[in-house]
RNA sequence: GGGCGUGUAGCUCAGCUGGACAGAGCAUCGGAUUUCUAAUCCGAGGGUCGGGGGUUCGAGUCCCUCCACGCCUGCCA
């Protein structure tokens, strides 16, 4: 609704000042008002244009403002603040629309845009999921439930490294320290007393601290690798069992904050369908990396950093930054198969992957796994316009290596296409660590964070999407921005239609509920109009504008607009639920305008809910 | 040393490509309900937007510089 009527005025705005003054402008910038009574839109092209036409904005706000209406639904337009035009929009048609449209969703059009990739979660398969990979996975799950709210195909990937230090690790704790074999690992994943995921937790920490009293001991972990990565023996087979079942642990405890999956891809297809030898290959002979013979990565393959031309090299004589992608022994590193698995994406490496059924969630959706024998009737993944990569920041480097490596393979395009969704590392504030029983040295109790390392303590609040902190405390509280407040707010107004069918019977679900049918068009202007008109026009816009905020919060790749604004209806809604008392409305006609605003709201509310994955619970 | 990022109220953070009086939540203090669930609502106090320069009609926002902190700069991922 919003989105339409703002093309309309960018539009008008671009034609008017073209015709009037023969000047080009690229996109008027629309605002919001900072008060509500000054309009529902606003631009401030005019102070732009001051410069160019060398006149002051408020003259040339005076003369483009009679030719900019009519335009529908803008009902006048004004000029304020010496050149800011202020559109008031048509209330009582928005209004009108917006609650016949609400409920049943507009088709939404087909997009153009062809497959979005996103990959997220992500987590090393050898320990349960803790609260800053929840995060990470609400987060990029969110951002998926975005883009398919635009309409476009999105399908979601989570890749799993399961030929890396971490499983090995995990490998040689079972090997050497619980000297398990494979079928011992595998009764012990079956016993339904052992929870699996926590107890290769322990092991891995065991593991660790075996490491740092023995430096010897690390020779067992490049052991244990190499015998992943070929894919033979008893480690190989303990890594398989030990990294399928976490995935599976992961799967579930996912599920139960509504994050679902279309594929896993993991790297041990990458190695065995040669996926790196063939990206290898590729990278060789369009020259993006080279063999170096001498120096301190002599016997290695690398590529060059160097975005530069070669005109100003060689006036200093500067170390040139340079990144090792396959090792002295002849093995990629972590860029290089992110390389290889990126070149698939989108379709650019001559292979595929073989793919097998893993997963069926209740509702029917299948996740995909990779495998090297493949069966078939699986879709067809992969084959992206647009990828994103949901990653911490420390990774931002390797990210930005691998768009390196596809402009150097001259896929200038597709590098473009290529994102990196950064998010911050969650931490513990050390007041959370410590209610959680973990002893912090004084010195990590001076620090703003630890890093996170405790199993409990789980909350969803609006602003988990943006926070980086995590605190127990705050996570766990109900009031504020927090998501039971969101949820309470749609309970609420799901009451009053609850009680309201109570007294009317003859209201059965359906198109003949439809209130709207019951609010003659011309009532409604002056019901949006006055004091209390304001209240109720307030909470339409903020409803009429969760399409615009949706855009927004693609295009800047920060779902957090999206909570803020959900909570800034919620607001407004219960603002309105305590001012107005809707079930003893005497005029039948009022009341039923102001169900309609009840049901805008509370239906825009879970809808939105809906996007950031929260469901709402019948009571509260 | 280089690269990236952060620094806004006591705390945790918003502030979109520079624009109309610096915002929110929590915390503190003070109010509101014989009503559709008080998991609610209203109000108050609290900020030299890290410091200093500059560009501009206009800077929390852009440029320079300095300070503090974090991450990366591995033949780990």
């Amino acid at each position: 609704m919003y989105l339409e009527i703002q093309e309309r005025v960018r539009e008008r705005f671009a034609k008017v000042v073209q015709e009037m003054f023969a000047v080009a402008i690229a996109e008027p910038v629309l605002d919001i008002p900072p008060r509500p009574e000054m309009g529902d839109l606003s631009i401030s092209s005019c102070f732009e244009l001051a410069r160019q036409l060398r006149q002051p904005p408020q003259k040339i706000a005076e003369q483009v403002l009679p030719r900019l209406l009519p335009l529908e639904g803008v009902e006048r337009a004004s000029v304020a603040g010496g050149g800011y035009v202020n559109l008031h929009l048509d209330r009582a048609g928005i209004a009108a629309a917006l609650f016949s449209l609400r409920s049943p969703r507009p088709a939404t059009q087909p997009s153009s845009r062809g497959k979005i990739l996103i990959e997220h979660t992500s987590i090393n398969p050898n320990k349960a999921a803790h609260i800053g990979h929840l995060r990470n996975a609400v987060l990029g799950d969110t951002f998926v439930r975005l883009w398919r709210f635009r309409g476009d195909q999105v399908e979601v990937q989570n890749y799993i490294d399961n030929t890396g230090v971490q499983v090995a690790d995990v490998v040689v704790g079972f090997v050497h320290v619980e000297k398990k074999s494979a079928a011992e690992v595998e009764r012990l994943l079956r016993d339904p007393a052992v929870r699996f995921d926590y107890f290769c937790w322990d092991l891995y920490a065991r593991v660790s601290q075996l490491y740092e009293q023995d430096k010897e001991m690390l020779a067992l972990r490049l052991e244990a690798l190499k015998a992943i990565e070929e894919g033979r023996g008893e480690m190989a087979k303990i890594a398989a069992l030990v990294s399928t079942a976490i995935v599976r642990k992961h799967l579930e405890t996912m599920r139960r904050v509504n994050v679902a999956y279309d594929l896993l891809v993991q790297e041990s297809e990458i190695l065995r369908l040669d996926f790196w030898k063939c990206a290898f290959e590729l990278l060789k002979r369009r020259g993006a990396i080279r063999y170096e013979t001498s120096g301190k990565n002599s016997g290695c393959w690398v590529m060059s950093l160097e975005e530069a031309g070669p005109g100003e090299a060689g006036q200093e004589i500067e170390a040139e930054e340079v990144k090792i992608i396959v090792r002295s022994n002849g093995t990629a590193t972590y860029v290089g198969k992110d390389i290889a698995y990126h070149l698939w994406k989108f379709a650019l490496l001559d292979k595929d992957f073989g793919f097998e059924e893993f997963h069926r969630y209740p509702d029917g959706h299948t996740v995909w796994r990779t495998a090297v024998d493949g069966r078939p009737g699986a879709p067809a993944f992969g084959r992206a316009s647009v990828a994103y990569s949901v990653i911490d920041t420390r990774q931002s480097y390797l990210q930005k290596i691998v768009g390196a490596a596809f402009r150097a393979l001259n896929y200038p395009e597709q590098a473009a296409n290529l994102h990196h969704f950064a998010y911050e590392v969650v931490g513990l504030s050390p007041r959370c660590a410590e209610e959680l029983g973990i002893k912090l040295s004084a010195d990590e109790r001076e620090r703003s964070y630890v890093e996170v390392s405790g199993r409990r303590g789980l909350g969803i609040k609006a602003d988990d999407l943006i926070d980086v902190l995590f605190d127990l405390k705050e996570a766990m509280t109900f009031e504020g921005e927090t998501g039971p407040y969101l949820q309470y707010s749609v309970v609420r107004g799901r009451n009053i239609f609850r009680k309201y069918r109570e007294s009317h019977p003859e209201l059965s679900p359906g198109a003949a509920e439809d209130p709207s049918d019951l609010v003659p068009p011309e009532q409604l202007n002056s019901l949006l109009s006055g004091e209390s008109g304001q209240n109720f026009w307030e909470l339409v816009v903020l409803a009429a504008q969760l399409e615009t905020i949706v855009e927004q919060a693609i295009a800047t790749a920060e779902p957090s607009v999206l909570a803020k604004h959900v909570f800034r209806l919620a607001q407004a809604f219960n603002n309105f639920y305590h001012r107005y008392h809707i079930l003893s409305e005497p005029d039948p006609a009022r009341q039923n305008f102001l169900l309609c605003l009840v049901r805008l709201a509370s239906d825009t509310l879970s809808r939105s809910l809906d996007l950031m994955g929260i469901e709402v619970p019948p009571h509260m």
